[in-house]
DNA sequence: AAGGTTATTATGACTCACTCACAATAAGTG
DNA sequence: CACTTATTGTGAGTGAGTCATAATAACCTT
């Protein structure tokens, strides 16, 4: 049951001409039950059930697996990319500036939002909008904090 | 003349209880000039007028700026950090995804754009908008190159 | 204008995320 | 079942950026 999966990966990778191995099984698993998960991350929890996938194979299946097109790959600020099977649909992401949690959010126009900027001389193909913002924990932790640290002396963005 | 600037960064320094040294100068001037400028490149254009300054002070001194907002700090995907002295209007960012161009947006919409998000727990503050496409040269290059390389296998998404 | 204090910079070592070359392994094919 | 070749493991290497510490230089005081 650790392997259980929603989608069909053996299928999925015939169709792009890429053999099914347990490494690149195992690594979609991860990804799809936990999102918005780093390479490191993906790696020790596959390890879990195929302790001699190396981190450095992580990388190359997710860097093949995203030229495919069979994950999605954000790169929030000051964190290492992060990994989703949520494909396909352009949802966005909002991460919390105090712990870096990462939530998925849907698109604010009903289809492609903000695909038409007002000024460039650029074609447009995509637009990844990246919301900042404070958890709810991390709100509630705040205004707690504000109250015992110096009051007029905001600590830096050393978010994560 | 190579070090003039319209802003008055001296001034500002001033105002953020910062001393105003000739790298912090040198670093603001390059970045007023050439927006989108990576740390290494900002150093290296720095140091034709101050040749003791190492990347390293780069770093720290944008970091600095950057916590002042006296710069902004974009993160393009397979990109070093780039930066900005463009602050306080919230315009967002395109950039090609075959030279890693990167030109301003100004918003979409006139206020804020997409800072409703649909579903979200999160308190939002800001929102930032990555565009990406293809600017003009690279557009033409592409057309031609496609008539030249074997038409039904695009190339792995080698940008930059 | 000189001296002292303390922020700032230079130096060099180090980390983190990730890539690359190459040898070992194992999917898929006949 | 053997064979071919994609895929993985191993280990070294790179780029971007940080950190500790010593040297330097703004700014304040006088």
């Amino acid at each position: 049951m650790s392997t259980t999966t929603t989608r069909d990966w053996e299928g999925e990778l015939h169709t792009h001409a890429r053999r099914v191995t347990k490494q690149r099984l195992a690594v979609l698993a991860v990804v799809e039950r936990f999102p918005h998960s780093s390479a490191e991350a993906i790696a020790k929890v596959a390890r879990e059930t195929l302790p001699a996938l190396t981190v450095q194979s992580v990388y190359v299946v997710l860097a093949d697996l995203h030229t495919l097109g069979m994950v999605r790959r954000i790169e929030p600020p000051d964190s290492p990319a992060l990994y989703e099977t949520r494909t396909g649909d352009n949802h966005h992401h909002a991460v919390c500036t105090g712990c870096g949690r990462v939530e998925d959010v849907d698109c604010a126009v009903g289809h492609t939002p903000c695909l038409t900027p007002s000024s460039t001389t650029m074609t447009i193909r995509i637009a990844d909008v990246l919301y900042r913002g404070l958890c709810r924990d991390c709100e509630a932790a705040q205004s707690t904090e504000a109250t015992l640290a110096t009051p007029n002396f905001p600590s830096p963005t050393n978010q994560r």
